[in-house]
DNA sequence: AAGGACGTTTCAATAAGTGAAATACAGGAC
DNA sequence: GTCCTGTATTTCACTTATTGAAACGTCCTT
Protein backbone atom coordinates (compact mmCIF):
# COMPACT_ATOMS: atom_id res chain seq x y z
CA UNK A 1 0.00 0.00 0.00
CA UNK A 2 1.13 3.33 -0.79
CA UNK A 3 2.72 5.42 2.06
CA UNK A 4 3.28 9.09 0.96
CA UNK A 5 0.07 11.30 -0.15
CA UNK A 6 -0.49 14.89 -1.36
CA UNK A 7 -2.86 16.14 0.83
CA UNK A 8 -4.05 19.10 -1.26
CA UNK A 9 -5.01 16.17 -3.89
CA UNK A 10 -6.82 13.99 -0.84
CA UNK A 11 -8.63 17.23 -0.19
CA UNK A 12 -9.70 17.79 -3.52
CA UNK A 13 -10.80 14.20 -3.97
CA UNK A 14 -12.81 14.04 -0.99
CA UNK A 15 -14.74 17.00 -1.97
CA UNK A 16 -15.50 15.08 -5.70
CA UNK A 17 -16.73 12.56 -3.09
CA UNK A 18 -19.10 14.19 -1.64
CA UNK A 19 -20.44 16.23 -4.34
CA UNK A 20 -20.48 12.84 -6.38
CA UNK A 21 -22.54 11.52 -3.10
CA UNK A 22 -24.66 13.61 -2.24
CA UNK A 23 -25.65 14.64 -5.77
CA UNK A 24 -25.89 18.41 -5.34
CA UNK A 25 -24.16 20.29 -2.60
CA UNK A 26 -23.48 23.85 -1.17
CA UNK A 27 -20.16 25.28 -0.94
CA UNK A 28 -20.85 25.80 2.98
CA UNK A 29 -22.02 21.58 3.31
CA UNK A 30 -19.00 20.58 1.20
CA UNK A 31 -16.72 22.61 3.15
CA UNK A 32 -18.52 21.18 6.60
CA UNK A 33 -18.73 17.79 5.54
CA UNK A 34 -14.79 17.47 4.84
CA UNK A 35 -13.52 19.53 7.24
CA UNK A 36 -12.16 22.06 5.23
CA UNK A 37 -12.34 26.37 5.23
CA UNK A 38 -14.75 27.61 3.06
CA UNK A 39 -11.77 29.02 0.81
CA UNK A 40 -9.86 25.91 0.61
CA UNK A 41 -13.10 23.85 -0.44
CA UNK A 42 -14.75 27.21 -2.78
CA UNK A 43 -10.59 26.78 -4.59
CA UNK A 44 -10.19 23.30 -4.54
CA UNK A 45 -13.97 22.99 -5.74
CA UNK A 46 -13.51 25.19 -8.52
CA UNK A 47 -10.03 23.24 -9.39
CA UNK A 48 -12.75 20.23 -10.04
CA UNK A 49 -15.13 22.49 -11.89
CA UNK A 50 -12.46 23.76 -14.53
CA UNK A 51 -11.23 20.07 -15.29
CA UNK A 52 -15.00 19.04 -15.74
CA UNK A 53 -15.22 16.72 -12.45
CA UNK A 54 -17.85 19.02 -10.97
CA UNK A 55 -20.13 21.71 -12.51
CA UNK A 56 -21.68 24.46 -11.05
CA UNK A 57 -25.64 24.81 -11.22
CA UNK A 58 -27.40 28.22 -11.35
CA UNK A 59 -27.81 28.53 -7.88
CA UNK A 60 -24.40 27.56 -6.71
CA UNK A 61 -24.33 24.13 -6.04
CA UNK A 62 -21.79 21.72 -6.87
CA UNK A 63 -23.08 18.75 -9.19
CA UNK A 64 -20.80 15.61 -10.21
CA UNK A 65 -19.59 16.42 -13.88
CA UNK A 66 -19.16 15.01 -17.29
CA UNK A 67 -15.50 14.23 -16.62
CA UNK A 68 -16.31 11.98 -13.69
CA UNK A 69 -18.97 9.94 -15.65
CA UNK A 70 -16.31 10.02 -18.43
CA UNK A 71 -13.57 8.29 -16.60
CA UNK A 72 -15.81 5.78 -14.38
CA UNK A 73 -17.14 4.28 -17.43
CA UNK A 74 -13.86 4.16 -19.30
CA UNK A 75 -12.94 2.23 -15.95
CA UNK A 76 -15.48 0.29 -15.85
CA UNK A 77 -14.89 -1.13 -19.11
CA UNK A 78 -11.42 -2.10 -18.97
CA UNK A 79 -12.61 -4.17 -16.04
CA UNK A 80 -12.15 -7.63 -17.16
CA UNK A 81 -13.63 -9.11 -14.02
CA UNK A 82 -17.20 -7.80 -15.61
CA UNK A 83 -17.30 -8.80 -19.02
CA UNK A 84 -15.70 -12.28 -17.84
CA UNK A 85 -18.82 -12.20 -15.58
CA UNK A 86 -21.51 -11.39 -18.00
CA UNK A 87 -21.96 -15.05 -19.13
CA UNK A 88 -22.57 -16.41 -15.50
CA UNK A 89 -25.20 -13.57 -15.17
CA UNK A 90 -27.07 -13.58 -18.34
CA UNK A 91 -27.17 -17.81 -17.49
CA UNK A 92 -28.47 -17.04 -13.80
CA UNK A 93 -31.23 -14.11 -14.93
CA UNK A 94 -32.20 -17.22 -17.77
CA UNK A 95 -32.36 -19.75 -15.14
CA UNK A 96 -34.06 -17.95 -12.57
CA UNK A 97 -35.45 -15.17 -13.97
CA UNK A 98 -34.36 -12.88 -11.07
CA UNK A 99 -31.80 -10.31 -11.03
CA UNK A 100 -28.44 -11.16 -10.66
CA UNK A 101 -25.44 -9.16 -9.74
CA UNK A 102 -21.23 -9.19 -9.27
CA UNK A 103 -20.02 -7.08 -6.72
CA UNK A 104 -16.36 -6.35 -5.24
CA UNK A 105 -15.01 -5.87 -2.03
CA UNK A 106 -14.13 -1.61 -1.92
CA UNK A 107 -11.35 0.05 -0.42
CA UNK A 108 -13.21 1.48 2.79
CA UNK A 109 -14.17 -2.14 3.63
CA UNK A 110 -17.71 -2.60 2.37
CA UNK A 111 -18.66 -4.12 -1.42
CA UNK A 112 -19.73 -2.16 -4.58
CA UNK A 113 -21.96 -3.53 -7.42
CA UNK A 114 -19.99 -3.76 -10.28
CA UNK A 115 -22.42 -5.35 -12.96
CA UNK A 116 -25.94 -6.62 -12.60
CA UNK A 117 -28.20 -7.87 -15.37
CA UNK A 118 -31.62 -7.58 -14.59
CA UNK A 119 -34.39 -9.95 -14.10
CA UNK A 120 -37.26 -10.36 -16.18
CA UNK A 121 -39.48 -10.84 -13.20
CA UNK A 122 -37.68 -7.37 -12.00
CA UNK A 123 -39.31 -4.63 -10.59
CA UNK A 124 -36.58 -2.68 -10.31
CA UNK A 125 -35.36 -0.44 -13.11
CA UNK A 126 -32.60 1.81 -11.75
CA UNK A 127 -28.44 0.75 -11.84
CA UNK A 128 -27.31 -0.44 -8.75
CA UNK A 129 -23.53 -0.35 -10.22
CA UNK A 130 -21.48 1.90 -8.32
CA UNK A 131 -23.69 1.57 -5.15
CA UNK A 132 -22.27 0.44 -1.84
CA UNK A 133 -23.03 -2.75 0.00
CA UNK A 134 -23.15 -2.91 3.70
CA UNK A 135 -21.29 -5.53 5.05
CA UNK A 136 -23.92 -6.48 7.91
CA UNK A 137 -27.11 -7.46 6.82
CA UNK A 138 -26.67 -8.50 3.25
CA UNK A 139 -25.79 -12.08 1.39
CA UNK A 140 -22.66 -10.28 -0.61
CA UNK A 141 -21.45 -8.57 2.75
CA UNK A 142 -21.28 -11.96 4.57
CA UNK A 143 -19.47 -13.63 1.11
CA UNK A 144 -16.99 -10.53 0.89
CA UNK A 145 -16.59 -10.59 4.66
CA UNK A 146 -15.61 -14.44 4.01
CA UNK A 147 -18.47 -15.66 5.35
CA UNK A 148 -19.79 -18.17 3.39
CA UNK A 149 -19.12 -21.78 4.57
CA UNK A 150 -18.78 -24.86 3.08
CA UNK A 151 -22.01 -24.91 0.77
CA UNK A 152 -20.36 -22.12 -0.74
CA UNK A 153 -22.73 -19.76 -0.47
CA UNK A 154 -25.25 -17.34 1.80
CA UNK A 155 -28.51 -16.93 2.08
CA UNK A 156 -29.89 -13.92 3.83
CA UNK A 157 -33.64 -13.72 4.09
CA UNK A 158 -35.37 -10.03 4.81
CA UNK A 159 -32.04 -8.11 5.53
CA UNK A 160 -31.20 -5.05 5.37
CA UNK A 161 -33.52 -4.94 2.83
CA UNK A 162 -37.49 -5.99 3.86
CA UNK A 163 -39.08 -8.90 1.87
CA UNK A 164 -36.30 -9.58 -0.09
CA UNK A 165 -34.33 -12.94 -0.07
CA UNK A 166 -30.68 -12.77 -1.11
CA UNK A 167 -28.48 -15.31 -2.36
CA UNK A 168 -24.25 -15.24 -3.21
CA UNK A 169 -21.23 -16.96 -3.71
CA UNK A 170 -17.63 -16.52 -3.86
CA UNK A 171 -15.41 -15.78 -6.27
CA UNK A 172 -11.62 -16.33 -4.99
CA UNK A 173 -8.83 -16.94 -6.53
CA UNK A 174 -6.10 -18.05 -4.66
CA UNK A 175 -8.41 -18.19 -1.74
CA UNK A 176 -9.08 -14.70 -1.28
CA UNK A 177 -12.49 -13.16 -2.07
CA UNK A 178 -12.32 -10.87 -5.03
CA UNK A 179 -16.00 -10.92 -5.85
CA UNK A 180 -19.17 -12.76 -5.39
CA UNK A 181 -22.14 -13.39 -7.42
CA UNK A 182 -25.74 -12.87 -6.38
CA UNK A 183 -29.22 -13.00 -7.32
CA UNK A 184 -31.97 -11.51 -5.07
CA UNK A 185 -35.81 -12.78 -5.33
CA UNK A 186 -38.87 -10.77 -3.78
CA UNK A 187 -38.93 -13.30 -0.56
CA UNK A 188 -42.54 -14.08 -1.15
CA UNK A 189 -41.59 -15.73 -4.01
CA UNK A 190 -39.21 -18.37 -2.82
CA UNK A 191 -38.99 -20.81 -0.20
CA UNK A 192 -36.23 -21.62 2.40
CA UNK A 193 -35.55 -24.80 0.37
CA UNK A 194 -35.72 -23.16 -3.36
CA UNK A 195 -33.04 -20.23 -1.64
CA UNK A 196 -30.46 -23.02 -1.21
CA UNK A 197 -31.10 -24.69 -4.33
CA UNK A 198 -30.79 -21.06 -6.02
CA UNK A 199 -28.02 -20.88 -3.62
CA UNK A 200 -26.05 -23.85 -5.23
CA UNK A 201 -27.22 -22.48 -8.50
CA UNK A 202 -25.05 -19.00 -7.78
CA UNK A 203 -22.15 -21.51 -6.12
CA UNK A 204 -22.09 -23.34 -9.08
CA UNK A 205 -21.43 -20.27 -11.17
CA UNK A 206 -19.44 -18.17 -9.42
CA UNK A 207 -16.63 -21.47 -9.46
CA UNK A 208 -17.17 -21.15 -13.07
CA UNK A 209 -16.13 -17.71 -13.56
CA UNK A 210 -13.26 -18.38 -11.10
CA UNK A 211 -12.45 -21.06 -13.49
CA UNK A 212 -11.92 -18.32 -16.31
CA UNK A 213 -10.11 -15.93 -14.42
CA UNK A 214 -6.59 -16.22 -15.77
CA UNK A 215 -3.52 -16.01 -12.96
CA UNK A 216 -2.42 -12.69 -12.69
CA UNK A 217 -3.93 -9.38 -12.60
CA UNK A 218 -7.51 -10.41 -11.77
CA UNK A 219 -6.14 -12.62 -9.02
CA UNK A 220 -6.07 -8.89 -7.24
CA UNK A 221 -8.89 -7.38 -5.73
CA UNK A 222 -9.79 -3.85 -7.30
CA UNK A 223 -8.60 -1.89 -3.97
CA UNK A 224 -5.49 -3.29 -5.33
CA UNK A 225 -4.28 -5.93 -2.41
CA UNK A 226 -2.64 -8.50 -4.18
CA UNK A 227 -4.39 -11.90 -3.93
CA UNK B 1 -16.21 29.32 -15.85
CA UNK B 2 -13.89 29.19 -12.62
CA UNK B 3 -10.99 31.16 -12.71
CA UNK B 4 -8.50 30.21 -9.80
CA UNK B 5 -6.97 26.86 -9.53
CA UNK B 6 -5.24 24.79 -8.14
CA UNK B 7 -2.01 22.87 -9.67
CA UNK B 8 -1.33 20.30 -7.70
CA UNK B 9 -4.73 18.55 -8.06
CA UNK B 10 -5.10 19.71 -12.03
CA UNK B 11 -1.81 17.55 -12.39
CA UNK B 12 -3.60 14.47 -10.39
CA UNK B 13 -6.65 14.76 -12.27
CA UNK B 14 -4.25 14.67 -15.35
CA UNK B 15 -2.92 11.59 -13.84
CA UNK B 16 -5.81 10.27 -13.28
CA UNK B 17 -7.09 10.76 -16.54
CA UNK B 18 -4.38 9.02 -18.44
CA UNK B 19 -4.85 5.89 -16.53
CA UNK B 20 -8.17 5.84 -16.92
CA UNK B 21 -7.75 6.36 -20.43
CA UNK B 22 -4.70 4.00 -21.28
CA UNK B 23 -6.38 1.05 -19.24
CA UNK B 24 -2.69 0.03 -17.79
CA UNK B 25 0.20 2.85 -17.60
CA UNK B 26 3.65 1.96 -16.51
CA UNK B 27 4.90 5.03 -14.27
CA UNK B 28 7.15 6.71 -17.14
CA UNK B 29 4.51 6.81 -19.81
CA UNK B 30 2.27 8.24 -17.47
CA UNK B 31 5.35 11.00 -16.51
CA UNK B 32 6.15 11.47 -20.14
CA UNK B 33 2.32 11.42 -20.98
CA UNK B 34 1.58 14.28 -18.74
CA UNK B 35 5.23 16.36 -18.63
CA UNK B 36 6.02 15.69 -14.95
CA UNK B 37 9.03 14.49 -13.50
CA UNK B 38 8.59 11.07 -12.31
CA UNK B 39 8.94 11.47 -9.03
CA UNK B 40 6.20 13.91 -9.15
CA UNK B 41 4.07 11.11 -10.95
CA UNK B 42 5.13 8.88 -8.80
CA UNK B 43 3.92 10.72 -5.71
CA UNK B 44 0.67 11.99 -7.04
CA UNK B 45 -0.25 8.48 -8.23
CA UNK B 46 0.54 7.15 -4.90
CA UNK B 47 -2.08 9.40 -3.58
CA UNK B 48 -4.43 8.56 -6.10
CA UNK B 49 -3.42 4.72 -5.38
CA UNK B 50 -3.90 5.37 -1.26
CA UNK B 51 -7.61 6.96 -2.43
CA UNK B 52 -8.67 4.14 -4.00
CA UNK B 53 -8.75 5.89 -7.59
CA UNK B 54 -5.96 3.73 -9.43
CA UNK B 55 -5.10 0.93 -8.64
CA UNK B 56 -1.05 -0.72 -9.13
CA UNK B 57 -0.80 -4.30 -10.68
CA UNK B 58 2.13 -7.12 -9.30
CA UNK B 59 3.69 -5.82 -12.29
CA UNK B 60 4.15 -2.24 -10.78
CA UNK B 61 1.61 -0.40 -13.78
CA UNK B 62 -1.32 1.63 -12.37
CA UNK B 63 -4.86 0.44 -13.37
CA UNK B 64 -8.01 2.48 -12.79
CA UNK B 65 -9.72 2.03 -9.31
CA UNK B 66 -13.49 1.04 -8.12
CA UNK B 67 -13.01 4.37 -6.29
CA UNK B 68 -13.63 5.98 -10.11
CA UNK B 69 -16.15 3.42 -11.37
CA UNK B 70 -17.88 4.39 -8.01
CA UNK B 71 -18.48 7.63 -8.42
CA UNK B 72 -18.90 7.76 -11.93
CA UNK B 73 -21.61 5.22 -11.51
CA UNK B 74 -23.50 7.47 -8.26
CA UNK B 75 -22.79 10.50 -11.26
CA UNK B 76 -24.84 8.86 -13.69
CA UNK B 77 -27.25 7.52 -11.91
CA UNK B 78 -27.87 10.96 -10.71
CA UNK B 79 -28.21 12.81 -14.30
CA UNK B 80 -31.77 13.69 -14.82
CA UNK B 81 -31.11 13.83 -18.45
CA UNK B 82 -30.56 9.82 -18.50
CA UNK B 83 -33.71 9.31 -16.51
CA UNK B 84 -35.34 11.53 -18.77
CA UNK B 85 -34.16 10.35 -22.25
CA UNK B 86 -34.59 6.18 -21.42
CA UNK B 87 -38.23 6.59 -22.64
CA UNK B 88 -37.41 8.40 -25.94
CA UNK B 89 -34.46 5.49 -25.83
CA UNK B 90 -36.82 2.75 -25.03
CA UNK B 91 -39.30 3.74 -28.08
CA UNK B 92 -37.09 4.40 -30.17
CA UNK B 93 -35.52 0.74 -30.25
CA UNK B 94 -38.63 -0.68 -29.66
CA UNK B 95 -40.05 0.82 -33.37
CA UNK B 96 -36.60 0.59 -34.91
CA UNK B 97 -35.03 -2.36 -33.57
CA UNK B 98 -32.40 -0.24 -33.74
CA UNK B 99 -29.42 0.84 -30.70
CA UNK B 100 -30.53 4.09 -29.60
CA UNK B 101 -28.00 6.98 -27.41
CA UNK B 102 -28.57 9.55 -25.81
CA UNK B 103 -24.87 11.80 -25.94
CA UNK B 104 -23.87 15.34 -24.27
CA UNK B 105 -21.37 17.50 -25.16
CA UNK B 106 -17.90 17.29 -23.18
CA UNK B 107 -15.84 19.61 -21.99
CA UNK B 108 -13.27 19.27 -24.09
CA UNK B 109 -15.09 19.71 -27.52
CA UNK B 110 -16.24 16.39 -28.02
CA UNK B 111 -19.49 14.59 -27.21
CA UNK B 112 -19.87 11.59 -24.71
CA UNK B 113 -22.02 8.89 -25.09
CA UNK B 114 -23.78 9.12 -22.09
CA UNK B 115 -27.09 6.07 -22.40
CA UNK B 116 -27.53 3.33 -24.76
CA UNK B 117 -30.59 1.27 -25.45
CA UNK B 118 -29.32 -2.03 -27.62
CA UNK B 119 -31.57 -2.63 -30.66
CA UNK B 120 -33.00 -6.52 -30.78
CA UNK B 121 -30.90 -6.37 -34.14
CA UNK B 122 -27.99 -5.16 -32.30
CA UNK B 123 -24.49 -6.97 -32.90
CA UNK B 124 -22.77 -4.57 -30.30
CA UNK B 125 -22.75 -5.63 -26.50
CA UNK B 126 -20.14 -3.79 -25.25
CA UNK B 127 -21.37 -0.38 -23.42
CA UNK B 128 -20.54 2.87 -24.82
CA UNK B 129 -21.44 5.10 -22.16
CA UNK B 130 -18.37 7.14 -21.88
CA UNK B 131 -16.69 7.00 -24.99
CA UNK B 132 -16.07 10.02 -26.88
CA UNK B 133 -17.37 10.91 -30.23
CA UNK B 134 -15.54 12.55 -32.58
CA UNK B 135 -17.38 15.77 -34.23
CA UNK B 136 -15.96 15.24 -37.34
CA UNK B 137 -17.80 12.87 -39.57
CA UNK B 138 -20.34 11.56 -36.96
CA UNK B 139 -24.28 12.34 -36.54
CA UNK B 140 -24.15 13.02 -33.25
CA UNK B 141 -21.02 15.35 -33.54
CA UNK B 142 -22.20 17.56 -36.26
CA UNK B 143 -25.65 17.82 -34.53
CA UNK B 144 -23.66 18.86 -31.22
CA UNK B 145 -21.94 21.43 -33.31
CA UNK B 146 -25.22 23.01 -34.15
CA UNK B 147 -25.65 21.51 -37.69
CA UNK B 148 -28.61 20.24 -37.66
CA UNK B 149 -30.75 22.42 -40.26
CA UNK B 150 -34.48 22.93 -40.63
CA UNK B 151 -35.09 19.05 -41.15
CA UNK B 152 -33.83 18.80 -37.53
CA UNK B 153 -31.58 15.52 -37.92
CA UNK B 154 -28.57 14.98 -39.69
CA UNK B 155 -28.03 11.44 -41.46
CA UNK B 156 -24.05 10.15 -41.78
CA UNK B 157 -23.85 7.45 -44.29
CA UNK B 158 -20.49 5.43 -43.53
CA UNK B 159 -18.99 8.10 -41.93
CA UNK B 160 -15.96 7.43 -39.10
CA UNK B 161 -17.29 4.23 -38.43
CA UNK B 162 -17.82 2.38 -41.93
CA UNK B 163 -20.66 0.32 -43.24
CA UNK B 164 -22.88 2.30 -40.59
CA UNK B 165 -25.67 4.75 -40.61
CA UNK B 166 -25.88 7.07 -37.89
CA UNK B 167 -29.27 9.48 -37.42
CA UNK B 168 -28.93 11.96 -34.97
CA UNK B 169 -31.79 15.34 -33.15
CA UNK B 170 -30.86 17.85 -31.03
CA UNK B 171 -32.16 18.43 -27.86
CA UNK B 172 -31.84 22.23 -27.28
CA UNK B 173 -33.81 24.25 -24.41
CA UNK B 174 -33.00 27.99 -24.58
CA UNK B 175 -32.03 26.79 -28.51
CA UNK B 176 -28.47 25.63 -26.62
CA UNK B 177 -27.54 21.96 -27.92
CA UNK B 178 -26.97 20.05 -24.84
CA UNK B 179 -27.64 16.43 -25.95
CA UNK B 180 -28.50 14.33 -28.45
CA UNK B 181 -30.34 11.14 -29.18
CA UNK B 182 -29.39 9.14 -32.18
CA UNK B 183 -29.72 5.76 -33.88
CA UNK B 184 -27.36 3.87 -35.57
CA UNK B 185 -28.28 1.07 -38.32
CA UNK B 186 -25.72 -1.24 -40.23
CA UNK B 187 -25.84 0.58 -43.73
CA UNK B 188 -26.94 -2.63 -45.39
CA UNK B 189 -30.62 -2.46 -43.90
CA UNK B 190 -31.41 1.08 -44.46
CA UNK B 191 -31.70 3.18 -47.51
CA UNK B 192 -31.49 6.80 -47.75
CA UNK B 193 -35.24 7.56 -48.33
CA UNK B 194 -35.46 5.22 -45.01
CA UNK B 195 -32.64 7.12 -43.22
CA UNK B 196 -34.53 10.50 -43.71
CA UNK B 197 -38.00 8.40 -41.85
CA UNK B 198 -35.85 7.34 -39.03
CA UNK B 199 -34.38 11.12 -38.85
CA UNK B 200 -38.07 12.42 -38.61
CA UNK B 201 -38.72 9.85 -35.95
CA UNK B 202 -35.31 10.77 -34.27
CA UNK B 203 -36.11 13.94 -34.45
CA UNK B 204 -39.69 13.61 -32.94
CA UNK B 205 -38.43 11.97 -29.91
CA UNK B 206 -35.75 14.74 -29.38
CA UNK B 207 -38.87 17.30 -28.98
CA UNK B 208 -40.71 14.90 -26.86
CA UNK B 209 -37.86 14.74 -24.68
CA UNK B 210 -37.43 18.74 -24.80
CA UNK B 211 -40.83 19.03 -23.96
CA UNK B 212 -40.06 16.81 -20.37
CA UNK B 213 -36.90 18.59 -19.50
CA UNK B 214 -37.96 21.32 -16.81
CA UNK B 215 -36.80 24.66 -16.91
CA UNK B 216 -33.85 25.28 -14.70
CA UNK B 217 -30.51 23.37 -14.08
CA UNK B 218 -31.30 20.75 -17.15
CA UNK B 219 -31.33 23.78 -19.81
CA UNK B 220 -27.00 23.67 -18.61
CA UNK B 221 -25.24 20.95 -20.70
CA UNK B 222 -23.12 18.85 -18.56
CA UNK B 223 -20.01 21.37 -19.15
CA UNK B 224 -21.60 23.40 -17.17
CA UNK B 225 -22.11 26.15 -19.56
CA UNK B 226 -25.38 27.89 -18.63
CA UNK B 227 -28.06 27.60 -21.36
C1' DA C 1 -33.08 47.30 12.48
C1' DA C 2 -29.75 43.22 14.00
C1' DG C 3 -27.97 38.73 13.41
C1' DG C 4 -26.57 34.81 10.97
C1' DA C 5 -25.33 32.23 7.01
C1' DC C 6 -23.58 32.12 2.59
C1' DG C 7 -20.14 32.89 -1.08
C1' DT C 8 -16.10 35.46 -2.39
C1' DT C 9 -11.72 37.92 -2.14
C1' DT C 10 -7.32 39.12 -0.02
C1' DC C 11 -2.74 38.21 1.60
C1' DA C 12 0.93 37.03 5.13
C1' DA C 13 2.88 32.92 6.50
C1' DT C 14 4.62 28.47 6.07
C1' DA C 15 4.87 24.01 4.96
C1' DA C 16 3.60 21.39 1.19
C1' DG C 17 5.09 20.20 -3.15
C1' DT C 18 8.78 19.99 -6.49
C1' DG C 19 12.36 17.98 -9.39
C1' DA C 20 17.25 17.16 -9.89
C1' DA C 21 20.36 13.89 -8.43
C1' DA C 22 21.57 9.58 -6.65
C1' DT C 23 20.65 4.72 -6.26
C1' DA C 24 19.20 0.01 -7.24
C1' DC C 25 17.45 -3.12 -10.45
C1' DA C 26 16.25 -5.35 -14.84
C1' DG C 27 16.78 -6.33 -19.54
C1' DG C 28 19.07 -6.25 -23.89
C1' DA C 29 23.08 -5.89 -26.97
C1' DC C 30 27.65 -7.12 -27.86
C1' DG D 1 31.10 -11.56 -18.93
C1' DT D 2 30.62 -5.93 -19.57
C1' DC D 3 28.19 -1.94 -20.87
C1' DC D 4 24.25 0.74 -21.73
C1' DT D 5 19.64 2.17 -21.27
C1' DG D 6 15.46 2.51 -19.06
C1' DT D 7 12.67 1.98 -15.05
C1' DA D 8 11.16 2.82 -10.33
C1' DT D 9 12.38 4.76 -5.98
C1' DT D 10 14.40 7.74 -2.48
C1' DT D 11 16.41 11.98 -0.82
C1' DC D 12 16.45 16.77 0.27
C1' DA D 13 17.35 21.80 -0.61
C1' DC D 14 14.57 25.11 -2.33
C1' DT D 15 10.64 27.85 -3.41
C1' DT D 16 6.37 28.59 -4.43
C1' DA D 17 1.97 26.75 -4.06
C1' DT D 18 -1.35 26.36 -0.71
C1' DT D 19 -3.67 27.76 3.33
C1' DG D 20 -7.13 29.87 6.34
C1' DA D 21 -8.24 33.90 9.04
C1' DA D 22 -10.20 38.12 8.19
C1' DA D 23 -12.83 41.28 5.64
C1' DC D 24 -16.58 42.16 2.68
C1' DG D 25 -21.00 41.98 0.21
C1' DT D 26 -25.46 39.70 -0.30
C1' DC D 27 -29.48 37.49 1.26
C1' DC D 28 -32.73 35.76 4.53
C1' DT D 29 -34.97 35.53 9.01
C1' DT D 30 -36.52 37.48 13.23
Amino acid sequence: MAESSTRTVERALVLLGAVCGAGSITLADAARGTGLSASTALRLLRTLESTGFVRRDGDGSYRPGLRVVQLGAQALGQESLVSLAEPALERLVGQTGESAYLSVPSHDGQGVYLAMREGTHSVRHASWVGRSIPLDGTAVGAVLAGAAGPDGFVVVRDGVEADVTAVAAPVSPGGRVVAAISVVVPSYRITATEARRLGALVAREAEDLLAHIPAGPLGQDLTGEPA
